[in-house]
DNA sequence: ATGAAAGCTCAAGCTAACTTGAGATCAAGA
DNA sequence: TCTTGATCTCAAGTTAGCTTGAGCTTTCAT
């Protein structure tokens, strides 16, 4: 039979397509979160499925995973494959879980702000605000931030 | 009377009580956070009231204010004194809101993948997850994180 | 055939919150 | 006095996620 041409589109459409930057998506292929394959005179072509490979990535950044995390997921479907629906309850569950653990984390910091409103001991020591019986170990020196 | 002599601390035993890096302290003092007299020797020496500005900086960092938010929040407050159990009262009543505001978004956020799990439409046009009703408007060009 | 629009590469810049390193000075106990 | 540890300043580096600019090439509609 003979090879169905697909039809590829060029940076540009793929930008409108997306609402990303055509830079933002030139580093999300540097980043090897995207593949594209190159015109004779070496521009790029996407497939239409970059389409929803780039969308996935959209949507998972909204949802709060670095470009790292992403792309861990993303690679960890068979050869580079845009992502299925099934696909996406495997990732989504795990997202889930992520997003209630961070609303139980918040949960826990107003209400010991609302034990702390009104003492004003900012004490390093004593604050209950500041030493959450460690819940998150020293992660190196100084200071980063939790949320 | 005598001028009462105020022991004042270098910045090792800052550090040391703080548990705060030397260079962040610096860092903080180059921002304003914190002020500092000097040695004959050019040395910084902080008054004991710097431990608790800078315990208030810490323990609103961990609340989610950045740097510049928390100088907002100290300026306000009169000949940059350092926060007083009154002054705290307000400012954590100010950042409970936050917090509420930030446990809402994500339980939106959660509904709606929920919605979505199984759904793998992953397309930007229909996709609830991507579009919620344009919660937050457009803020320049590419995506930023949300949460 | 041609000229504008779109694309290319590479290097550098941006923000936040600090850290690291170099090279010099200060403070304090023995 | 000497020596060791603490500090000093200033510049540059770090991470994430891109953007911007320079200078050049490709595509495509007319």
């Amino acid at each position: 039979m003979a090879k169905r041409i697909e039809t590829t589109l060029p940076i540009g459409a793929i930008a409108a397509r997306t609402g990303l930057s055509v830079s933002a998506i030139r580093y999300y292929e540097e980043l090897g979160l995207v593949a594209s394959e190159r015109s004779p005179g070496g521009q790029r072509r996407f497939v239409r499925a970059a389409i929803r490979r780039l969308s996935f990535i959209l949507i998972a950044q909204k949802l709060g995973l670095s470009l790292e995390e992403i792309s861990e997921a993303l690679s960890r479907l068979p050869d580079g494959r845009t992502p299925t629906a099934a696909d996406w309850t495997m990732i989504s569950t795990g997202i889930r879980t992520r997003i209630n653990d961070q609303i139980a984390a918040l949960e826990r910091m107003r209400d010991r702000l609302d034990g702390c409103i009104g003492c004003g001991c900012l004490s390093l020591e004593a604050c209950r605000l500041y030493n959450p019986a460690d819940e998150r170990g020293a992660d190196g020196p100084g200071p980063r931030l939790v949320l």
